[in-house]
DNA sequence: CCGTTTAGTGGAAGCGTTTCCAGTATACCA
DNA sequence: TGGTATACTGGAAACGCTTCCACTAAACGG
């Protein structure tokens, strides 16, 4: 159907050999046979036949990207910065959207093969025990990203440092009641995240002398909808917390609605912060942390491609920073009212 | 490195092809041959190689889906749509993102190729004439998504009808100056959408009789940022439109800020109407035209699917509906103060 | 009981590349 | 002038799989 390397050989008259150099721009070609094989091509619309092409290489020229829910904002950017690095390199991409658990399970088990791909970057999913000695097998490249694991190559966020500083800055402005929403600390898709931010509040609320006050953390399904849920249980609490730290901005959103639903005023009744900064951040004044999500991906696909040109190479693993983003859901508490509750 | 096909038979002592019926369900193995061929398979841990296999079946095994700028929600959700409806058919999904127009060309005319990929799923990109032929060559299956062109198989969405309906349902509440904020008309990637919502807006005024004037309509750069500073510049009109259609929800965002800059209300100062109906459109009471977006995606995947079993099928081409859905940012003209002004 | 079908099996060709190896000119050096 | 390095070139093996074909042994019908 498609012509080949051998019709283009026969046509040109020159050997099969001869025609793979000039694809693969081996000098070994006098620059007269050259042109007149380039002429063929053009000639024939000759591609190379990408199959054929990797099992004679011994490789797939594909990297694998394992991501769960690749439409929530945090996962898509991430998903740009990977796109964006590994466009150029000749390496295709293919994407593997994860949203249940059995999913994810088979997909780390059988995804991250050298017949199937040169490369893997799993992003936010942390791999177990076993998996990770799967997954350290010569062979495949595999980089983590979002996820720390020692022994393997891991671009990730220090998230018990951005839970530290969100509720360091409520700390700061004065509030003494804040609460942390969440996804589930421990989910079978073995996020961290939650879990990583839920321990630098702990730690932020310890170092400042405050007590930690159980009804405060509540944790339910990623979304906004659970999230306002969540956040409504919380402001109708007898001492309602003056702060809420979301775990994400998307959470951060459902908390807003929250408020709004029993006309809350934020910040003056109610301090809010999120987590990501994803675009609509911006747009609503949201006070969040920022994370540095394009970068994640880009570097991720930086490392991994160092590791498919030499496989011996060392496990590294790179923290990226995080940063406070003030806007306007973040204030003081309102002395008056706490006063007069407490007392 | 990995087990091959030839270390699993020679370790059950059977023949090549008895194991690689095995490996494909054929019936013709006996159960008990069979179960001795599963265990070693187990035991190696063998996995077919991807890329031998393509090469001996003929096919990549490899659908690929073109985007231009896959991180824009609407984008993604389409994307979505594809992921879901691919991920048990057997078929990897390779993700080529486009942002800017010398790829744009590149992907259409290197992707679509029998020896890349079995399939090829083009979303919002039109091709030109000239590309069209090429696509139309045997060997690989081609579906467009949120296009339409003659000849081709497409999911598309009627947008004249959509910019005809948001349009009528301004006018429907008495608004008799209307603007529209858009992509450009025409622009290097060949996207139809803004140009094609804009003839419904045109319609849909001429069909009221209302008279078109050429300063309510502006386009620009596809954004936010962009959507605001058009806006601004229609807001401080000297007859001020007192609704604007915007053609994407991101763009209408971009227009509640520029009225929110000047201390417009919405909707009591300004109608304001998107299209796509995003995640966030619900959240901010956005009236808009839903178009279904994952719907597209997972349709175009199905007729994909369809045509790689019977290359030979002719050409089918779906219209998806669209639908306006009242939010809160869209209201009757203050008559009194249209009245003074008018006066 | 003997042909004939049938279930199960293995060998080998072929898919389209890359690349090692061997070969043939031509150029160069002494 | 002969020998050797040099610049190209082509043949063929190999990559790991699928599948056609040939084959054997058992089952079956007359």
């Amino acid at each position: 159907m498609s012509a080949t390397i051998r019709d283009v050989a026969e046509r040109a008259g020159v050997g099969l050999a001869t025609v793979s150099r000039v694809v693969n721009n081996s000098p070994l070609v006098s620059p007269a046979t050259r042109q007149r094989v380039l002429n063929v091509i053009a000639e024939l619309r000759y591609t190379p036949h990408q199959a054929a092409r990797s099992l004679s290489l011994g490789k797939t020229l594909t990297v694998t990207t394992i991501a769960p829910f690749f439409t929530r904002p945090s996962v898509v950017e991430r998903l740009r910065g990977v796109e964006a690095n590994l466009a150029d390199s000749g390496y295709q991409l293919i994407v593997c959207n994860v949203e249940t658990v059995e999913r994810r399970d088979i997909c780390l088990r059988d995804l991250p093969r050298k017949e199937r791909s040169d490369g893997v970057l799993i992003i936010s999913l942390a791999p177990h025990p076993e998996e990770v000695t799967a997954l350290q097998q010569p062979g495949v490249a595999v980089v983590l990203i979002d996820t720390y694991v020692a022994g393997m190559t891991c671009v990730f966020i220090d998230d018990q440092q951005g839970g530290y500083i969100a509720t360091r800055h409520l700390l700061d402005l004065g509030h003494e009641r804040i609460a942390y929403i969440s996804d589930p600390l421990t989910d079978p898709f073995n996020f961290t995240s939650s879990r990583d931010r839920y321990a630098g509040y702990r730690q932020a609320l310890t170092d400042a002398g405050m007590p930690f006050c159980e009804s405060y953390h509540r944790s339910g399904m990623h979304g906004r909808y659970e999230a306002r849920r969540l956040a409504t249980e919380l402001l109708s609490l007898d001492r309602a917390p003056t702060a809420i730290f979301a775990a994400s901005d998307t959470q951060a959103l459902g908390v807003l609605e929250a408020a709004h639903d029993i006309h809350l005023r934020v910040p003056d009744d109610l301090s809010v912060i999120g987590y990501d900064d994803i675009e609509i951040a911006e747009y609503l004044g949201l006070t969040t942390i920022r994370q540095p999500l394009f970068e994640t991906g880009a570097r991720g696909v930086e490392l991994l491609l160092e590791r498919l040109g030499n496989l011996d190479t060392d496990p590294v693993s790179e923290r990226m920073p995080v940063e406070l983003v003030i806007r306007r859901t973040t204030a003081a508490p309102r002395k008056l009212s706490s006063d007069a509750e407490r007392r």
